[in-house]
This record gives structure tokens, sequence and C-alpha cells, in this order.
DNA sequence: CACTTTCTGGGTTGTTCTGTCCAGAACCGT
DNA sequence: ACGGTTCTGGACAGAACAACCCAGAAAGTG
């Protein structure tokens, strides 16, 4: 199941570089409004201001730029401009976290947040390969807040004998499912909700000492 | 807003009747596995074993079927052969609850299991009306478990100071989540730690004498 | 400055899928 | 049994959409 990654130009110039750049940009504008199914090839080409064959000279197929879009939101979390997501290492930074996901849920009226979950609902069903990449993401993001919760162990803020896999899986879903949530009901509540709890889990955690 | 029901058959004989059901349980199933851009009217037909335009007799369009399939999943939560939400009015009962949820998850390998909150991703960002079921459905759930979490506070198990909204939100949230997360990284293990981080939530307002 | 590769534009094709039409069969009330 | 309604079958139109082709411009390479 080793697939070769990027069959399509193989080699790409700054301009070209660019342009793809700017193709999967507004893809993902446009798939975080309308959905993957509500979104065309012919949209996208509008959208990037590109024509014709170009979408086809940098994605073999639909799938395949699905898939791109996907890959970017789930690097966006690690090494780019996020510096929230670098040190979720005290239960400060949890609760900030968990404060600017519901800030930015709140501020685009619950919608259009393009988030690995919104695209789970629709793709981890009808496309394997989309599957993969999604929860090659999510595996990622957890690993990501688990290191955080290490450091925050091996401070001793956190007991020894927390199960941090769970408490990182927590924390995840309960961001997904809450804005999953807050998209259809149009509220945060949902989402807050479930912050509070899976923080209120990892707090039940804390040693005596670390607060 | 106020829309008229169903405009299509404005009387439906038993066989009718039958027949419609036999489309929605054939399209439920159909969605459940491909999702709703996955399944198309022709699938459904050939599964249902109806022909033509037997879909368009009972239904005005695509649209309108996949609405009755929300509304019935949305409604199968209540009064029909679902004795295990009627009361989630204890721990245990609520414990039992999220067992269920897990073990049937792991009973079809994480697959194809038809909740809203799989119907939510796809569609709530695509189809304004579709959403607006999708919230009333939740909305109702959220109810049933608000309704057992209030029979356990006037019973004294909870504290009269919790917030039971945010527990009911937070436990249907985790539900959710954890069910799209388990979907789509093939492993149970999301859906359990959202579940017992809602579970400690709610337990971290039950009263000394509660439990 | 040749020469190759990459990039861009637009038109076109072929398929897939929703939705419609029409005619006949079954069913229901009276 | 009769007239009207509902149900069923299959064929068909019409649109939406992904994907392909060709030719030319631009840019990188030696």
């Amino acid at each position: 199941m080793t697939v070769t990654e990027e069959p399509k130009p193989r080699r790409l110039t700054p301009k070209g570089r660019a342009t793809r750049d700017r193709i999967i940009e507004a893809a993902t504008e446009l798939i975080a409004r309308n959905g993957v199914a509500g979104t065309g090839i012919e949209d996208v080409r509008a959208a990037a201001g590109v024509s014709g064959s170009q979408l086809y000279h940098y994605f073999d197929s639909k799938q395949a730029l699905i898939r791109a879009v996907i890959t970017r939101q789930a690097d966006s979390v690690l090494h780019p401009d996020q510096p929230r997501v670098t040190a979720l290492d005290s239960f400060d930074a949890l609760r900030a976290w968990a404060d600017a996901a519901i800030e930015r849920q709140r501020e685009n009226g619950c919608r259009g947040d393009c988030t690995l979950g919104s695209l789970a609902g629709e793709l981890s069903v009808s496309d394997e390969e989309s599957r993969t990449d999604l929860a090659t993401g999510f595996l990622r993001w957890k690993d990501l807040i688990l290191d955080g919760l290490r450091a925050m162990r091996d401070r001793g803020g956190l007991r020894a004998d927390a199960d941090l896999d769970e408490l990182a899986l927590s924390l995840l879903t309960a961001l997904q499912g809450g804005v999953l949530l807050s998209q259809t009901m149009l509220h945060v509540r949902p989402l807050e909700a479930a912050m509070n709890a899976s923080l209120a889990y990892v707090h039940s955690f804390a040693t005596t000492a670390g607060r």
C-alpha cells in the first residue's frame, strides 16, 4: 500500500508552486463553506483565478486535490504560525487553547471552520485514502497534545499513573466533536461544554502540588 | 420559514407506506456505508427493490429523502425499541449507555454507524434545511439526557448548582465526536476517552450522598 | 542564444445523476 | 361493480461535473 506521493509535476518552478498553493488555498476556503461534495472543480478554478487545465496540471484528480487540502490542514497545526499549540504544557495553556478555539468559532458565527473533523464526517466513510490521511492528521494532532501532557507530568503537575494518551484523545475528540455540533446547532455551547468536560478530566489527574 | 411538511402523497395506502419505509430504510443503510454524496438515487432504488419513479412518487427530491432519513434517525432515539435511553437517570445507567455505544462501535468495526453526527459533517455546511433538521435532532437528544440528569438531581444524586444543560451537551458531544473520530481512526479509543471524560465531568458534580 | 521543460488557456467529451413523463396495474371507497 | 386515487415500471431528457486534449506562452537550463 505504499503509494508514490505526488506523481504529478515532478519539478515545480517558483511560479508553479505559487499557483499550486493558490489552488489549494481556494479549495480549502470553498470546502470550509460548502463542503467537499458542494465544491466543484469549476468553482475552485474560478476562485483560484486559474483556468481550465491548470488543476489537472498540478493534481491528478479531484481526490488528489482534496487529499492535498487535508494534508495542508493537518500540517498547519504543526510548524507554522500557530504558536498557541506549541506549548500545551500547563493547565493555563490548555485552557487558553480551548478558549481560543471557542472564540474562533464564535467569531465566524460557528460556520466555515475547515477542521479535519468537518472533513472526516464527509470523507471517512466514502473514501478510504482520505480516511487514512485524516487518521494520520488526527494522530499527529493527538501526539502534539500528548507532548504537552508529558511535559506536565514530568514536571510533577500530573499524576504519574494518569493515562496521558486517553487524556489527549479526550481533548482532541472534544474539540472536533464540539466544533461539529457547534456548526450544526449554530451555537458555541456544545464546544464549550465539551472542552470544559475534557479539561476537567485532565484536571482530575492533577497532583495536589501541581495546583 | 414555516414550510409545509410533506407535500408529496397526501394520503398513503398501507402498501404505499410500506414502500416508503422500505426506501427510507435502504437509504439509511447505504448512507451509513457510503455517505450522502456517495449514495445515488439509483443505488437506493436498487437496494429498496423499487423501480424508477417510485422515489419521486414518495419524495420530492433527493434532499427530501435525506431529510426523511435524518428525521427517522432523530426519532429513533425517542419512542421505539431503544429502552436504554429511556432511563439515563443514574450514574450506572449513563455508564451502561456509554458502554453500549462503545460496544456497538466495536462490533461493526467502527464503520457504518449512521448517527446524526456522521451526517452533520457532510450536510450542516452545504444544506441549510438539513442542518436545521440535524440541530433539532441533537436538541431532542440532549433534552432526553437532560431529563435523566434532572431526575438524578431531584433525587439528590447531583448537586443543585450543577449546570445540567452543560453536562448533557458534553455527553452528547462526546458521543458524536467520539463516533466520528472512531470511524476515522478505526479504533474505539477516541470514543472511550471522550465518554470517560464527560462521565467523569458529570461525576464531579455528584453529591457525597449520591455516591 | 538555442532547447527543453513547465505553465497556461480554453474548448470539448463522455459520464454520472437527478428529476420527469407517460402508460398501465393495483387498490380504495361508494 | 365503477370511478377515482394511488402505486408501479421503464424509458428519457437535461444538467452538472470530472477529466482530457491541443496549442501556445513563459520560464528555466545548458
